[in-house]
DNA sequence: TTCTTTTTGGATAATCATTCTCTAAACATG
DNA sequence: CATGTTTAGAGAATGATTATCCAAAAAGAA
């Protein structure tokens, strides 16, 4: 079984748990977010699905999205003009942002983020619940292709 | 002179260099983002602007806070329904959002944050730019209150 | 100063991501 | 199959933000 398959049956037992019906569009949006490398946005979701599904509605798109979420199956990350998903890391960790080519990278493998973690915690007296961490700036490939130009 | 007094005096300065037209509703918004402790969105600062100027109007607060975070003397905090903005402090920094009374703190005074931005640069080979780090939780006041009760 | 030309502040209208509402379809039960 | 209940999802509404555009302010000519 691969990653993708294993996190599908994951989201597909939460909707199941929580009594949702299992309509093909549900079905398909699920799949979707568990093969999806990247960090599509609602729209971007849409456009997928509606090729193979041309009656999905953007409105069914974000309703399972806020189930997924409440079920703690997919992260959402809140941009400057909308929301993007992961479907496959649904905890919180770092996004690296490129200016250049737009793409959203996941910045997990850091080992200083306990140590930052903590230092809140101590610092401020605050119990953290949840965080989110954007890095704008210009991605690896792009700065190689830039030296080599 | 004091803090916010500095801080208006250089918000006005960058208005004027860059040949701005000094308003008496940009005036106004320059000191009350220079006094602002906690920090406002847009609304907030056209309710409290709209009492001594009641013809001011919410695009004027859009244009001239895009005016002063283009010229960095504001920092704009992207949330998942509006923008908040840090008059005092236009430079990247951590902050701290209470579920319980809502307050928005800043997290700055934190070592560990140089940390693990190289760290980011390192293990990815990313440049980063900017970045913005959003904890969410309760605050200790909060909590006090909590164990007091 | 007075008239003309240019700039730009800011009120109003438009946009667009997201959420709400309500109908039609799916499900359960007898 | 019939009848009552739930809920998926299409379309309408909302609300933060942005674009447009007119009037007022600045600059320049005479
Ligand atoms: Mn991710
Ligand atoms: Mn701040
Ligand atoms: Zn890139
Ligand atoms: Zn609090």
């Amino acid at each position: 079984m691969t990653d993708s398959e294993i996190r599908y049956q994951s989201l597909l037992h939460k909707l199941q748990q929580r009594g949702c019906r299992l309509t093909s569009h549900r079905l398909a949006l699920a799949r979707l977010l568990s093969i999806s490398e990247g960090h599509p946005n609602a729209s971007q979701l849409y456009e997928t699905l509606r090729t193979q599904f041309p009656t999905i509605s953007l409105a069914t798109i974000y309703k399972t999205l806020t189930l997924l979420k409440e079920e703690g199956e997919v992260l959402e990350i809140d941009l400057h003009s909308d929301s993007h998903y992961d479907g496959n890391k649904p905890y919180p960790h770092p996004h690296l942002i490129c200016s250049r080519c737009g793409a959203i990278l996941d910045g997990d493998s850091v080992r200083s983020l306990t140590a930052l973690n903590q230092e809140i915690e101590q610092t401020y007296g605050f119990h953290i619940s949840r965080y989110q961490l954007v890095f704008y700036g210009v991605c690896q490939s792009c700065l190689q292709a830039e030296r080599s130009a």
